[in-house]
DNA sequence: TTTTTTACTTATCAAATGATAAGTAGGGGG
DNA sequence: CCCCCTACTTATCATTTGATAAGTAAAAAA
């Protein structure tokens, strides 16, 4: 096997993604969203309820910055920041219920387009597909914890 | 098969992904290179030679910007421009030998870190990798000519 | 109880990026 | 030749993002 080749791929196949995901994301502009603010929304859709160290932690932004951008979330109400009552230097946060139907949103458009582009799929291809994330998932892209 | 789930997985997928290359190129830094000029680099490395107009359709920016950070690319000796000789309004653009020896660097960099989160896998793991990665680049991440 | 550490905030600055207006110069009809 | 279109450039501006210094308040350690 050619391992020039594939990582040769894998740097294609990385700059395919950030393309395809720059595509879709770029028109959920529900709400005037910057990008880091769309990342900050999509962590905390699937890991909620989050900490601001967790959101900084995990997506590499400093911590004053990460307490930026979650405050203009939250004036846009699309976030809810309490103190943790365990923790009272914590700080819990959840999306509103406006952010919740804003990313609702953002899933579907994202399930419509990559809809459009499974539609002549068969069954057996998507279960190879989703295989074929899951091992990539474990093996390549996984996040490491600093 | 639960569809809402696998959409689940495509976002947190293209997240880690996002992440994962994000923490490999924002070291390489050899030479001060934006992440911007670096996405140009990359892909000017898998197409050269291409045009200004190419670069700019294919990353989604603007001439203006495309140009102005194409200029700083020159500047810094890691590009070459030149006028096409059949139509002269277009721009051939290479890397130069000095953007050779950087994204050489940059994509043994890519290299290693991945070797390392191969060392473990065995090769007929890799070759299903491989096949992971065609699937994936034919059926969802493939970038929409427009 | 004092000290240190953690979690977060506020303020400020510089750099990167995106958007737009207004150019230049060459190519291709008519 | 004149007009229009294409490919690109230059200049300018606003916004976004990143980085750093200096704070507050609570928890944990001493």
């Amino acid at each position: 096997m050619d391992k020039e080749l594939f990582f040769q791929k894998l740097v294609s196949f990385t700059a395919a993604v950030h393309q395809v995901t720059h595509d879709l994301t770029k028109d959920v502009k529900t709400g005037d969203i910057t990008p880091v603010q769309y990342k900050m929304l999509e962590y905390i859709t699937v890991s909620q309820p989050v900490t601001l160290s967790e959101i900084s932690d995990c997506l590499h932004m400093s911590m004053p910055n990460t307490s930026r951008e979650l405050k203009k979330l939250c004036e846009k109400n699309l976030c809810e920041k309490m103190t943790d009552a365990e923790d009272r230097r914590k700080q819990v946060i959840r999306l509103s219920a406006d952010g919740e139907v804003l990313m609702q949103l953002a899933f579907q458009r994202i399930a419509t387009l990559f809809n459009q582009r499974i539609q002549e799929t068969t069954l057996e291809d998507l279960a190879e597909l989703e295989r074929a994330i899951d091992l990539l998932s474990s093996k390549l892209f996984y996040v490491n914890p600093r």
